[in-house]
DNA sequence: ATAAAAACTTTACGCGCGTTAAATTTAATG
DNA sequence: CATTAAATTTAACGCGCGTAAAGTTTTTAT
């Protein structure tokens, strides 16, 4: 079989103009369908494609799309990546994929690179409180950025992500409902605004539902929110400063920790008579399913927030880089009973 | 700030000439001090940077680097793709990471779309036996590609990886040495051609130790490796076929699935008095460290692993693609004492 | 069948940079 | 200061493809 160098090439072999073949390339609908044929055809035969630096070097707009998260070792986000990435190819993009891994300095230049990638739009979750904000403003006026799961203000041509209040208030309604109301356990300076968000959500439900709200914040900064979340429960449990037998946790890995914690003090959690503690908490993260006990949380509507994020992308892509205004879709959560709470 | 449309503009602006500044992109030290200051002096001022589809179409060699890894939402994988790459990028090297997801159509896609990336290396950690070999083989044809943590035979320039012997046989000699030899808990068509080996090496040191080997193959397809355990164990655990009160799980995700089905039975798991079963594993995953109980795993050389897969892949670029004859390099494993036996 | 529209071919230029060869300048050496 | 070696400049070509203009063929509509 001829190795073919080049669409000069290719076209020749496959009888079409090379002007055409690259119009067929472009959109395989923009040519007459007896053409789309003999060039597909010949596809088979020779196996060509063309090259990506040259088809990108002329075209003002590149089929290149950039996926930033925060943290990738969070399986969290690597699944919503998974689902943003298909959704990019099967859409006719080439998705890169890069994590932040929590530092300021390597999402600012990914953001750097990603510029040179000269992509057509940008997916962002940002790191949140540990964003250089004006290093993304500055990018999202260059390049059309959606950003999703994290919301910085104003930022990006829209936001989707996930309604904190409605997890909030239905773990809150449900564990009022079945037994005491709960404090809240969460990080001090909480790296993502969502933990903000469920903060304010939960004292805001507590005294609609006429309770008094108890925060318990705990020290620790960085992504390893395990490791936090159980250093912070066995200090409470330790310091006996707990004063509900319910805990909401700001988010599961918090949790994963506090049950770590639990654990090893021989505290039993869970809404069964010998349970001497109940924990609910927020985003259903993969491992949620297989914690002892298992975890009763906030689903995220994952589908939807990737689905939409991709949609308004493409969205805005084609309306040439800018929305009118700028707007913020927020999925509502969905209780996921288990057995810790 | 004028903006700087190319490199003939940039050239212009800092007062030396175009193939000088092109020169001095491609390796700052080769050109005179004197130069090169004045070239990063108008860098700093003008901010430039040269179009990388350009510079790539006329570089047979890029300065592109891949990584691919079988199964991006185990963090296992996360965390050593985020070493890979920030050590591409010290390098100079422009890391793109790709999943397969677990799905041989999309590993097959990966290198195709690597392919036409025309990089100068690849970090390959194939999905195993789920893979195309065929496919890879073609691959590691025409790109320097040093595989991974999962071996195939023959593919690839060099192949560095963990030595599941050591392994296997630090956690059995331990178990063995603390209480009763233990069954060999495994998928019965693992995806994973290192759940092999360490099979193999679990007989080995069985027999050498002059104990009956016991296997507990499970049933499951896939990479939902925690529910595949977890019914494994359920099963086992119910028709209480398990011969030895000690376990030792193939991999750490196993591992987690069986203790989310002890602690749903109500079995305590542990080197403790009241505890009825030891389980002990392999890999020391992520979240290894927030099991319950916590659990007892022979650890990667994570940081070795990934060290010597990129010096590798640099001294084959080096080398112009090929080496004299492919080498495997295994690192031993660490065993980590937790609370599980 | 004829006219008009649509698709295609031919020709040719440009993108931004790599790269090479010859001419020139600068630095290093004794 | 003269001699060499090394670095830089100038000039020019090529990479593979996008794209535009003008001419030709095919399709569709009347």
């Amino acid at each position: 079989m001829t190795k073919i160098k080049n669409m000069e090439e290719f076209a020749a072999l496959s009888g079409i103009s090379r002007p055409t073949v690259s119009k067929y390339f472009h959109d395989p609908d923009s040519v007459r369908p007896t053409t789309r044929a003999r060039i597909e055809e010949a596809l088979e035969r020779f196996d060509y494609r063309p090259n990506i630096y040259a088809i990108n070097q002329n075209r003002k707009l590149t089929k290149n799309i950039g996926i930033v998260v925060p943290y990738l070792a969070d399986p969290f986000f690597a699944e919503i990546a998974r689902y943003l990435e298909q959704s990019c190819i099967a859409a006719g993009y080439r998705p890169s994929l890069f994590s932040s891994h929590g530092e300021q300095k390597l999402e600012n230049e990914i953001l750097d690179s990603l510029r040179s990638l000269k992509p057509a739009g940008v997916l962002l979750a940002p790191l949140g409180r540990a964003s250089d904000q004006s290093a993304i403003e500055k990018f999202c006026a260059d390049v059309p950025t959606v950003l999703f799961d994290s919301n910085l203000d104003g930022m990006g041509a829209a936001f989707i992500g996930s309604d904190n209040f409605s997890f909030v208030s239905q773990t809150v309604e449900y564990m009022t409902r079945t037994g005491e109301p709960p404090s809240f356990f969460e990080m001090r300076t909480p790296a993502n605004p969502n933990a903000n968000k469920r903060r304010i959500a939960y004292v805001d439900v507590m005294e609609r539902l006429g309770f008094e709200p108890h925060i318990i914040k705990i020290d620790g900064t960085g992504w390893a929110f395990e490791e936090i979340g159980r250093q912070g429960a066995r200090k409470v449990l330790e310091e006996r400063s707990l004063r509900t037998d319910s805990v909401l946790c700001s988010n599961d890995r918090l949790a994963i920790g506090f049950l770590a914690a639990c654990y090893e003090q021989g505290i039993r959690v869970g809404r069964k008579e010998d349970c001497t503690l109940r924990l609910a908490s927020n985003d259903d993260h993969p491992f949620a399913k297989f914690t002892c006990p298992s975890l009763t949380t906030a689903a995220h509507d994952y589908d939807n927030v990737a689905a939409r994020s991709v949609e308004t992308l493409f969205e805005l892509i084609e309306s040439g880089g800018k929305f009118e205004k700028r707007t913020e879709t927020l999925f509502p959560a969905r209780l996921v009973l288990r057995e810790s709470a």
